[in-house]
DNA sequence: GCCCTTATAATTATCATATAATAGCGATTG
DNA sequence: CAATCGCTATTATATGATAATTATAAGGGC
């Protein structure tokens, strides 16, 4: 029987998707080239040490993202970058434990500014009673923890605030974009202990604008907010 | 010997991906309700009459599509929607599959408009020389085609043309649009007839911004192409 | 009677092995 | 020289067995 108390250093979960993780990171690396021919399943199966079930289960996973491609015969090719589905939480995360992060952070930042305004003026047209109600809710906690500052708690409301107000567009091709906004904060709650600013102000035109129900003003609002300087930034991991 | 000339109906891909469509399927359509826990792999194994190993390998990609979520003891079940990765080619292509769609073609114009304009913005400032030449060569034979119609290139070069403005932004979180665009335009050719003009000057100014470097300019101009009344429409099936 | 612990059972997770299908590549032959 | 056929490496699928997980129930102490 294995001592429930030794934690094994990757043992997060189950067992394909830790070697999922670890092709995915020699993937996004570069490690191995794109459109390269990866081992074949039994060398893997050795390298992991596990059954080929596992490995043919991760090999799955990462095709779903579209990072390989298997055939018989000819084995299973890293596709092209422009396959590689970085709207996928889980590859989210998975670029982000890489490590170099600062850059992946102005890319998103860079998207943020495309959907954002877009979403909120939705939001200001669509929500319906009961999102209304949660962002009223989360709109209050802001309030309070930008008078009784502390990082942490700001990062989590800031972050369910942004992810309501993609859920309220009624726009399934932005759902999407909560599970993506999340796991970036996350990764800033994790990797960063720096402050910033609240932007209370910004955020509570926002919520104003969505709540009356006012696109254009939803839209402007979440711009300036977007465009502030003191802004979480990139500056240092 | 199977005999080669009798194309089996469903036979379009490999198993488990035929098994993953079917299920999702039953998810998209609201056949299976959200939160709920679907039949046990033995169970399902007999339903689609495929062996386990199939079989958990489509509940493995539908998994990493957000839409199911295992765990011993308790079962498989459904995710609710705000999980689901509508972000995701092969989903989308579920999706349409299913038939409802001028609402999806709806919700999909709504994204556009907020993503194209800056996905212009962004490769007028970034596209590399030789994204720019393939930009120049998929523009000339839009001109061409738009001079000596025919539907179904014209749809072709329109697909090729905005997918060529994703990739040549240089943002990774951009890259997943120009599949879910090629989806949905390839869900065009199929599935309508219609013509619709070719807003063959709206894309010239397009083409030219970027091509000058003039990001301000390109949005605009993609802006004003979404708004053209006379762009596809989902008025029909 | 109530709470905590332990045992049970159902389900997925993993492993191991065998067989089929696919397609690149070379040999063979006309 | 070219077209065809067969060989072989690789993934695809099937089958059966064992392990791990955890909700639920059973039991025992207070």
């Amino acid at each position: 029987m294995h001592n429930p108390f030794i934690q094994i250093s990757g043992s997060k979960r189950s067992l394909h998707v830790q070697v999922a993780r670890e092709i995915a990171r020699k993937i996004l690396s570069g490690d191995v080239a794109q459109n390269e021919i990866i081992p074949s399943e039994m060398v893997l199966c050795e390298q992991f040490s596990v059954s080929r079930t596992a490995l043919r289960e991760a090999i799955k996973l990462l095709t779903s993202k579209g990072l390989l491609e298997s055939k018989p015969k000819v084995g299973t090719r890293v596709k092209s970058r422009d396959n590689w589905n970085f709207l996928d939480a889980q590859l989210l995360d998975w670029v982000i434990d890489l490590g170099d992060n600062a850059f992946v952070y102005q890319e998103f930042l860079a998207l943020r500014k495309a959907i954002e305004p877009e979403a909120a003026a939705l939001a200001a047209q669509n929500a319906t009673a009961q999102q209304r109600i949660l962002l009223s809710a989360t709109f209050q906690q802001m309030d309070y923890v930008s008078k009784n500052f502390d990082a942490k708690q700001w990062m989590e409301v800031d972050m369910e605030f942004h992810r309501l107000v993609f859920l309220s567009t009624g726009n399934s091709f932005y759902l999407p974009f909560a599970n993506v906004l999340c796991t970036m904060f996350k990764s800033f709650i994790s990797h960063s202990s720096e402050k910033g600013g609240t932007c209370i102000g910004e955020h509570r035109a926002i919520y104003s604008a969505i709540m009356a129900g006012d696109a254009e003003k939803a839209r402007e609002a979440n711009k300036r907010l977007l465009n502030t300087t003191n802004h979480r930034l990139p500056t240092s991991n």
